[in-house]
DNA sequence: TAGTATATGCAAATCATTTGCAATTGCGAT
DNA sequence: ATCGCAATTGCAAATGATTTGCATATACTA
């Protein structure tokens, strides 16, 4: 099996690049209206397991795709429902928690509250 | 708006904390077939709503609810999709954060990787 | 105990995501 | 260049989780 990096994949590929930031299937497809949202869903799925973008949880409303230039976690506001990026070392993440008996591949921090602007 | 403590909600919540772990909207329903799904879902919103359980997301498969004595995270094997709790002092994780300008109410840290038995 | 607000069940709607299948396209071998 | 086949795409329909509308049942207050 053989990863073709067709045109419609690197459009998707380039929406996300640009964005800086998570978007939803509807996101991408409101983009890229002349491409199949089943091909978007399946593109997605593609990159993920071939680890060019993430995939996020962030609230119910679905799962979020992300391309990150650095790897970094989420703060999401509860009342504007703004997302913001912030970093922390995996690695002191890691000792934190502490688990053994575990190998670990990836660690996501997700942060709830309110964003005093 | 009262919240009523009625004899199925009871029901819910005292599946839930006899479980000590993440239970599904279908595994609630498979404990207590004689309550209707709906009202499971119903229940369950109240009580996220009013801090008496949690939901989590650990995967694709739908939301996740759980009822903690004490808070903890998550750790979930890519292979047998077990899933393991750890505790990590949340104060130190906030500082490593260090989030400005944002009123952290809840830290959520979830770990992918497999589990060596 | 009556009156009213809340809770519940059922059926149907909605929303995100997946699947089946037929048509199209990309790419290596000729 | 083009033939052949595997990978890709689009469309329609299926699936699965969750929500909504509404009529009935139940709990609490006066």
């Amino acid at each position: 099996m053989t990863i073709r990096l067709t045109d419609k994949r690197k459009q998707i590929l380039q929406v996300l690049k640009r964005q800086h930031g998570t978007m939803s299937v509807k996101d991408i497809h409101n983009k890229l209206p002349k491409i199949d949202q089943v091909t978007i869903y399946r593109s997605l799925d593609l990159f993920v397991k071939n680890k060019l973008i993430k995939e996020v949880h962030l609230g119910k409303e679905g799962m979020l795709y992300e391309y990150q230039t650095e790897p970094h976690h989420h703060a999401i506001c509860d009342d504007c429902r703004k997302v913001r990026h912030f970093t922390a070392p995996d690695e002191k993440i890691k000792k934190l928690l502490g688990l053994e008996d575990f190998e670990v591949e990836e660690i996501e921090v997700i942060v709830k509250g309110v964003c005093k602007k």
